[in-house]
DNA sequence: TTCTTAATCCGAAACGTTTCGGATCGCTCT
DNA sequence: AGAGCGATCCGAAACGTTTCGGATTAAGAA
């Protein structure tokens, strides 16, 4: 391994000069550095990152810990946003490490962690309004970015969808092809994304003087097919009232209910149109639904960007008021909604 | 955040015998080491894993590279890897870190992790025979742990099931039930495990005189449902010669041909038999198929435990050959395979 | 000439740990 | 009494960086 006292050796230079060079600092001459530079490379010289950690207090780590039940969601999305963050952090010189805990045991997980302070920050995904975790992390001053909005007063950066606005967008939709009776089939009722949603579905309606009506919404820990087909066939079994629309918190949620309207012998757009919310992952793609799926899209690869960018800006010092991104949702209108008056 | 300094202070003893007591010598009377472990959890201590690092050339830190096409098998799979890992480097205080990285780019990702010299591990899932990334980590004298034998003559610990083995047992069990024309749908050929079974598939055959018909064997790359479904029903379309029982390399392969059995109208186990590997994924319980799928077991949650112990004691410096572990699979029979005779 | 100033450079300390090579002390054995 | 030994302890160096506080030089200002 090279280090700097051998790129020092080798041009008869300070250690100083070549560490100051090496981090771009104005008081080295160019063309010195430009000879730094150069026997840099050709000594393949890495920094060592457990030298730097000891002085400067950085690890180069970034952290997430799931539990072990997978919370509100699968495998499969847990793994997208692992994947994504991975190669983002990646970019930016960051290992990524992943901490599985058993559900009962997150925060002491957590609490190990900002003890042994060895990592630079952490990614916590759909925080509950008041996040045990957030708290005890921004209690202790070690850097936090959220996916998801949480309700505490902690301060830290957050990245999120507009989950009111694509919720409307959705309604307006459905409302325009005259549904009145439109069904909501989505996550966890205390997670933040799911009130929001929840506030504009009752916004919208409440828009058109349509009363709201509890039966037509469901919520579930896990988002999956089989919440989308036990609840929509729950829902259809209920004689005359039965919804014309069904709104879906993710494309999963949507293929349970497509299987389930099979079975009923329902046909999607003309009996009952469907319209979900897509993460856009490769394994539930919205266009190979037949019919092809009308969603309000917002890919969940595209959050690891961000996402790193908030955590390392805070980490940075950045001023933490600055640090929130909200994205908007494309909205796209496909084969699985229809007008209300074809069914009549 | 406390130091071995803090502790020396407190009890008027040197650093040096502090580390030393900490870390177990010999040297240290028993009476002062109990005060010294009695001021470490009073004052928390933590060891700074980078300082520690610095002067052991340990780092805490194990990796797994994946490639982002998830190579032969799913983000489920991956994911269930990753976290049977996570947790059990957990238990020897060691921080997983997981790197996602371009297909193309592989080798290049583990040369710069090599040169950072930040890994004490790494650990390899089903290597080729031939492996790039095998022989990059051995020749740069970084510990490795492989999931699945490499021919590679590099020495280096390993886990594996007994594939030849397990492959051998679905066989005897088919072919004492009569059946003869017995198709294999497994996973990438040129994999070591595929070579295995393959290797048993013939070995069982030529044990009865039977003839082998590459026909009724077929390789994916990817091993999913859709490679069941599309091999089963090219094979059932092919007449009178259609096999009467399927082994397949896992049970989402088992989990298509059921459907595509469905399809064709083709009972199981009347018509058809079906015997299938079982990785033990939550989401594809075999006692959960319909009828109950007839498997060889071994779960891949019991293969994390081996490996990290492995990849230790290769960390550790013990001898490479002591280093192999190989897993028997049980073989539970269960309602998916039915004699021969009953098809007349 | 002397004083400033800017542009470059560098020595040495510090981060927290491990470890090498003794040092000290009290015993026991000749 | 002196040597030898085991049990305990410790000072100081080392790991590879960063960074503080100057030092040196040359050019320009007075």
């Amino acid at each position: 391994m090279t280090t700097l006292k051998d790129i020092s050796r080798k041009l008869s230079i300070s250690v100083t000069t070549v560490s100051r060079a090496l981090n771009g600092y104005s008081d080295v001459n160019e063309e010195t550095r430009k000879r730094i530079l150069q026997a840099a490379v050709e000594l393949n010289y890495r920094p060592n990152q457990f030298a730097r950690k000891l002085v400067t207090g950085r690890s180069g780590l970034a952290a997430m810990v799931l539990p072990d039940d997978f919370g509100i969601t699968t495998r499969e999305i847990w793994f997208e946003i692992l994947a994504g963050l991975s190669v983002e952090f990646a970019k930016h010189d960051i290992d990524f490490v992943l901490k599985v805990s058993p559900t009962d045991q997150i925060t002491a997980t957590y609490q190990r962690l900002i003890e042994r302070n060895a990592m630079d920050g952490f990614v916590i995904i759909a925080p509950l309004p008041e996040d045990e975790r957030v708290s005890l992390l921004a209690r202790n001053d070690v850097p936090l970015v959220l996916h998801g909005r949480s309700e505490q007063i902690v301060e830290c950066p957050v990245f999120d969808i507009d989950n009111y606005e694509l919720m409307l967008q959705a309604m307006q939709h459905l409302l325009e092809l005259g549904h009145r009776r439109i069904a909501f089939i989505g996550g966890p009722a205390n997670h933040g994304f799911m009130i929001d949603r929840t506030r504009a579905y009752k916004d919208a309606l409440a828009g058109r003087g349509i009363p709201f009506n509890p039966d037509y919404v469901a919520c579930g820990k896990r988002m999956t097919e089989a919440l989308g087909t036990v609840n929509s066939i729950r829902m259809c079994g209920s004689g005359s009232a039965e919804p014309t629309a069904f709104i879906c918190g993710n494309t999963m949620i949507a293929k349970g209910i497509y299987s389930a309207m099979q079975v009923l012998g329902r046909n999607i757009p003309e009996d009952v149109s469907v319209v979900a919310h897509d993460d856009a992952l490769p394994e539930y793609r919205a266009v190979d639904f037949r019919p092809a799926l009308t969603v309000t899209r917002a890919p969940l690869r595209d959050s690891s960007r961000p996402l790193v960018e908030l955590l390392l800006r805070r980490i940075r010092g950045e001023p933490v008021e600055s640090l929130t991104e909200i994205q908007e949702a494309e909205f796209l209108v496909r084969a699985s909604t229809n007008s209300i008056k074809s069914i009549s």
